[in-house]
DNA sequence: ATAATAAACTACTAATTCTATAGACTATAT
DNA sequence: ATATAGTCTATAGAATTAGTAGTTTATTAT
């Protein structure tokens, strides 16, 4: 029941990127590990899984770089999350994405709350778009 | 962000005996995993777990058995899932219970939204007390 | 007493996942 | 041409998870 590191470095890249929106100038892998502390060959791989999601653009060469492909008011931390860790249900079993049978079925009652904690949930992180992140 | 299937087994182990508290009666661990679909040597070792935390009583013998060791009203789910997985927080530095420097520090923002997060989860734990979950 | 039953305990293993690193390749600005 | 910066694939070490196995201890009934 938490959080992976990949996801918390993701979420932490796309601020940084979303701080750097207004200006429109691009920022290096080196430079959002650096500012971060995140380790650099590992956010590479996380900036290519965001870019592939369409959630990030990426320049090759010298002032080359990383830029947010969409305005950070249109990117929701939930679909961040999801994107890199998968669902995020507190029990595989109440996700919406896959059904599988898990032995928590046998407690209708207890499904119930996990359920009502998996909205609540996604629904605060989905309400949570980067521009809320910004410093 | 997910629940293991270890405290998945616990709360539906408590409950079996939740539901045989007013009798009296003794569940074996055969029992309790038949009823409810769980590995019997893998319940086994949550059993005992559960035990060294007093939440249940153990007799040996021919006719021995498990039973809770409190009124179901007393035993909530927040303290078994801790029991069983550690600290319920989506994020570990979110958790009260340890504090360990995680990227995510760097976001005062966020980290803030994951311990409102956090508590959230936390207080409907622990309103869901055994009792509310018997059939 | 003894056999049968059921919990207690310890050890182990197989598979998966997570975090991270390595290295070769491609594109581009100067 | 060269340096810079992203792309892609493979891999490795550690930790965790779920589950199994086997032996020991206590208790009940015969």
């Amino acid at each position: 029941m938490k959080l992976s590191v990949k996801s918390e470095y993701a979420c932490l890249a796309l601020i940084t990127l979303a701080e750097a929106y207004q200006s429109g100038k691009l920022c290096s892998i080196t430079v959002v590990a650096e500012s971060k502390g995140i380790p650099k060959k590992y956010l590479e791989q996380i900036l290519l899984i965001l870019k592939h999601g369409g959630y990030v653009r990426s320049y090759k060469g010298p002032k080359g770089g990383y830029k947010l492909a969409k305005d950070p008011a249109q990117i929701n931390i939930a679909e961040i999350i999801r994107l890199m860790d998968g669902a995020l249900a507190p029990v595989e079993s109440v996700s919406t994405y896959f059904f599988e049978h898990t032995p928590i079925e046998k407690s209708p009652r207890l499904l119930e709350v996990f359920r009502h904690l998996r909205n609540y949930i996604s629904d605060t992180l989905e309400q949570l778009t980067l521009d809320k992140l910004v410093e």
